[in-house]
DNA sequence: GACATAGTAGACCTAACGAGTCTATATTTA
DNA sequence: TAAATATAGACTCGTTAGGTCTACTATGTC
């Protein structure tokens, strides 16, 4: 039970668009030496938030990623849902009977139910531009000052 | 980010436990067959249950598990944490710089943080005599009838 | 039009992990 | 003593996370 690292490259990337000039395009290399992410990883995580809607990709010379909403109507929720799966804390959540014989009398089910429901709430309650606002990453500290997009 | 079947198993084999008549010993085998465990897979995590201390084990002919605590007060955090490790969503939050160089100034971090307090809050109000109550497994449906411990 | 510079799509690798199975041993009851 | 049980740990197998790389396509600029 634990967040991995495309979510983790996912927010930053996002937040680092977020905290651009408005409509500054950035590259994937950009992104991937200013937050300290892996080379070339950034391509298969950018291309699901593309895929997602919440980036826009610019083809060719010049070109590269920015987002394609509001940082404030980004949230982490949306995040965590687009680059990796639905946000289900137990299997059998999603699965029903084909994961445990017991479902429809199963009281623990209930349980994780409220569980990611309380969980799931409070990321749809945090975007990106909440974490952008404070950002004070690597580049934000020593580059460009402070501009908020939206 | 979900709860695997370990944790799953553990909470049945805990409330089944907590389901018998006080003081009842109850083996492996018996757990597994009620509650639908792959043969031979509890020992791992009854194991770990007893080193927590939340089972207590009789070894030996008529051995088997109960309770160590009042089944009000083993709470699904205590069995996660227990069979499975810390309850923690990022791992920023366990490894600190050693996971990210900009962990000092990172905002996503604090994010994290409490997303994570909020589930473990809720994990830890809820405990097997929550589930036990209202049991509905095979076992309690088709056996004795229903009796609490605690 | 040519070329450099992007993203796109997908293959590929590796280590670690989850889930499950099984066995030898120690311990206890009958 | 014999049967039944937990204990400890080895073992397998498939999947996944994380990471790397390359061929291809599209686009801006000279």
């Amino acid at each position: 039970m634990n967040v991995g690292r495309r979510v983790d490259y996912a927010v930053r990337a996002l937040s680092y668009l977020a905290g651009q000039p408005d409509g500054t395009i950035v590259s994937r290399s950009d992104i991937e030496k200013n937050q300290d992410v892996p080379s070339f990883y950034l391509s298969k995580i950018m291309k699901d938030l593309v895929a997602g809607g919440l980036v826009e990709s610019h083809i060719g010379s010049k070109g590269g990623f920015t987002l394609a909403k509001k940082a404030t109507s980004i949230t982490i929720k949306d995040i965590y849902e687009t680059v990796e799966r639905p946000l289900v804390l137990m299997e059998c959540l999603e699965q029903g009977a084909s994961y445990c014989s017991f479902c429809t009398v199963c009281k623990q089910k209930s349980i994780w139910e409220e569980a990611q429901s309380v969980l799931a709430n409070f990321l749809a309650g945090v975007t990106i531009a909440d974490i952008a606002d404070r950002q004070g990453m690597k580049g934000r500290m020593l580059k460009t000052p402070m501009q908020r997009v939206g």
